[in-house]
DNA sequence: CGTCGAATTGACCGCGATCAAGGAAGGTGG
DNA sequence: CCACCTTCCTTGATCGCGGTCAATTCGACG
């Protein structure tokens, strides 16, 4: 296999620095597949064989629990995910299911370890990447517990506005009810929501989303950067 | 400055395997302070100047926005707190104030990250620490998203005894206003949540707990080891 | 004994869940 | 091309959990 097998995979953080040798062994040992949406990619309680990195489509982590069910995060490329349980080998605190068609490389824990072992540059990506995933899910805790669902739906919109450019007008990339999930509420609720959103300038149609209002927006939502921005 | 003067610090996962040359280096640059109750140690926002380590006493992580605030964890000896930040150089997520009189090690972010470059043996232990911290805050999403106020503060309770040593009486190591706000609710509520334990045979008198019905109380928490075990 | 903060209790109310029904959109098959 | 079906989204009605406000009790400490 040549170095040019998983330019993709290559460019990701994790990846870039690590010698041209081990990022070579590691794709040796690693699948391809291409998967229907809807499909349960790993379930949580099971043990960690795979890194996962999704190189097309999307994913889904959620978790259950006496037969609820809450959705953590969407996956989009390219990101590896479930990288935690991989390096410490032990079970998996998720599940995930491919949202649509999507393309997954799998990468066996075990030559993610070893690999680990001798790359110091690895290791040193390896660090900052559990690092950016371990403030993510703090952000998140934060925005759950002291923000009603109304202010949670309100910088959600700023958040997707900002991922998707910057207009007034864009689309909510997932449905709906997997929104209301995120968010920890029904999709009866997320509907009302939205309309609750509506004094400050926000409308929608479908999927679309139309800001009115970006300041009355923002007053109401007060987003903050050690909530809501992604890199910090 | 001897190797014989942190022994407790010594004994964390995160140094106990490094090299003593490199451990030495860590401490000779670290400062230690008692500090009593109530002080703020962290201000979320903050830059990370220092990785903390609590020798002594406990200390709690809470969040604020728009005037509100959140309990985000208790911190006990010996641990480290706010490894994250120090490590990628951002600003903390998270505030920081003693509960008790603590005594804290405090140790520059900039040697970590400079030992970190160096030390294999401390960059594999500082990705376990991480992937371990990533995993707590998931398992305690997972327990804010999938469960009721009554069934958290079930599995708290659960929780606890198993901390204590596994007995039917225990005691609830911090104040109640501080549980509530851990598990995201308020005082009264969980005053009213104590109370309605009761008909699976938990009894609160002051911080003392009684759990007169082990069985029963399982049976309503449902625990499950991918929330609500440390170690997996 | 007096004081202050914490904990409890009660009354009230609003947010969000639930249940049920009605539309809208997309896919399938005749 | 259209009838039909499924799935998602929306809307309405109702209900209960949990938040808020206020008053009281409890407990630690000086």
């Amino acid at each position: 296999m040549s170095e040019t097998l998983y330019p993709e995979v290559r460019t990701l953080h994790l990846f870039s620095k690590m010698a041209d040798e081990h990022f070579e062994s590691l794709m040796r040992g690693a699948y391809v597949q291409n998967f229907p949406p809807q499909i349960e990619l790993i379930t949580e309680g099971d043990p960690s064989d795979f890194l996962h990195i999704i190189v097309a489509g999307s994913v889904e982590l959620f978790s259950t629990w006496n037969r609820r069910e809450t959705a953590m995060a969407t996956i989009r490329p390219i990101s590896t995910f479930i990288l935690a349980a991989s390096i410490k080998d032990a079970p998996y605190l998720m599940s995930a299911r491919t949202l649509e068609k999507s393309r997954i490389v799998l990468i066996p824990s075990q030559d993610v370890r070893s690999v680990f072992d001798e790359d110091a540059d690895f290791a040193r990506a390896m660090v900052t990447e559990l690092a950016q995933c371990y403030r993510s899910v703090v952000k998140s805790t934060k925005d759950l517990k002291l923000r009603t669902s109304l202010e949670q739906l309100a910088n959600y919109i700023l958040r997707q506005q900002t991922c998707a450019g910057g207009g007034a007008k864009f689309e909510l990339p997932i449905e709906k009810r997997r929104v209301a999930s995120l968010l920890g509420m029904t999709p009866e609720n997320l509907s009302r929501a939205f309309k609750g959103l509506q004094p400050y300038g926000v409308y929608v149609n479908g999927n679309q989303v139309t800001i009115k209002n970006q300041n009355d927006l923002i007053g109401f939502a007060k987003p903050n950067p050690l909530i809501d921005d992604f890199n910090t």
